[in-house]
DNA sequence: TAGATTGTTAATCGATTAACAATC
DNA sequence: TAGATTGTTAATCGATTAACAATC
């Protein structure tokens, strides 16, 4: 979809409204002013209008935002009906929770299998998703028109496989590891979870009490 | 450490460049300059040393930086021998294994006790430390004086929680649920871990083919 | 000393906020 | 119609990049 570009920035709050949109439907609320919404979740009106302005003219003056259409639209936007084929590589604690935690159906994802080296774990299930030998991931990927891998490994690890599963057709990275995919691979999707990186952070904030 | 104030953008970077430069200590670089730095790590010699000044001067005209001692300022900086007396809220999946895979050492934060709400958990260990009732939290807290708490609980559970924990002397979160905690407590650190809206921000930079 | 590279100031770029005309 | 609220342009603010004098 070659749409006009929009700053990561806009992209990164995107999820958020859609949550909040969520709870108000649940809520049983029909409408919201951009200046209500702002106020619900600590934004300006300003900024929700020029974010969702990125994308179309979502709203009516003088009437502001049915909510489940600006649901809906925010949904389109973000792919949550996509079902992107999707495995997980590492099936150690961290991967086990991240398959079993995750609703993936829900956020435009299916996964359809799990990796890991651990030959003695091929067979065995997760969440009803089998776990299969590293062995095999290539032909995998290739045979099953693979797109997004979940990268629950080591960092060497994560340096050797990765340009095996570019190879193969997977051009979005759900990144666990400390293996920086961008640099050697510039074009493909790459979303980075640093849990060490965000304890560290908030470890600055408590010590020097940030408190705004 | 009433310090001056940093911007976030900056802070959110120093876990990076902790990390980087223990690789070079590991390969037994002594010094580097901030072109060479910002080469391998994919930034701008500029931004690197806009950063570190805003810390102090840590750098020698006409040699760089020395590795060995950045690495140490910038832990310094960041915390890592803080210790800060910690607990963790909700031992399910994800709870077990946020106790399981981080060094809470290594990153300035003392893991001492986990709680549930199941009474069955309640004496069990996970990786040396216990499982406690639930109901013990708050007196716990200021027993022990914990500063910070890690919350691996869902939302509802979350809101209900936070105020007892701040009343108790928590002063920060490292928050897994969905619970805005600034909203209601504005002072206190935060640090969130929305594993959901990431997976959705991948989710739209593959369906639009960020591709630069 | 001459060369290299920092620390820091100035210029640019991008993102957020404010303002207001368009319009439901 | 009058009031409300959007979509959008202009103004501001902050973060990044460029430039260069200071200095090791």
């Amino acid at each position: 979809m070659g749409s006009k570009y929009v700053s990561s920035s806009v992209i990164k709050r995107l999820p958020r409204y859609y949550r909040f949109l969520g709870y108000l439907m649940e809520d049983g609320m029909v409408r919201i002013s951009s200046r209500e919404l702002a106020e619900r979740m600590g934004l300006s009106a300003s900024q929700i209008r020029q974010d969702l302005n990125n994308f179309g003219g979502f709203g009516q003056q003088g009437y502001g935002y049915n909510i489940e259409s600006l649901y809906h639209e925010i949904g389109k936007i973000l792919g949550v009906d996509s079902g992107f084929k999707t495995i997980l590589v590492g099936a150690g604690n961290l991967g086990h929770t991240i398959a079993l935690q995750i609703e993936y159906e829900k956020r435009g994802f299916d996964l359809i299998a799990i990796f890991d080296k651990k030959e003695s774990l091929s067979g065995q299930m997760i969440n009803g998703i089998p776990i299969r030998s590293a062995n095999d991931i290539e032909d995998f990927c290739k045979d099953n028109g693979v797109k997004v891998a979940i990268l629950c490994i080591p960092y060497e690890a994560a340096k050797e496989l990765t340009p095996k599963l570019v190879a193969s057709g997977v051009v979005g990275f759900w990144n666990f590891s400390h293996y920086n995919i961008n640099e050697e691979f510039p074009r493909v999707s790459v979303e980075n979870v640093h849990l060490n990186d965000s304890l560290m952070t908030l470890c600055y904030q408590v010590l020097h009490e940030t408190t705004l």
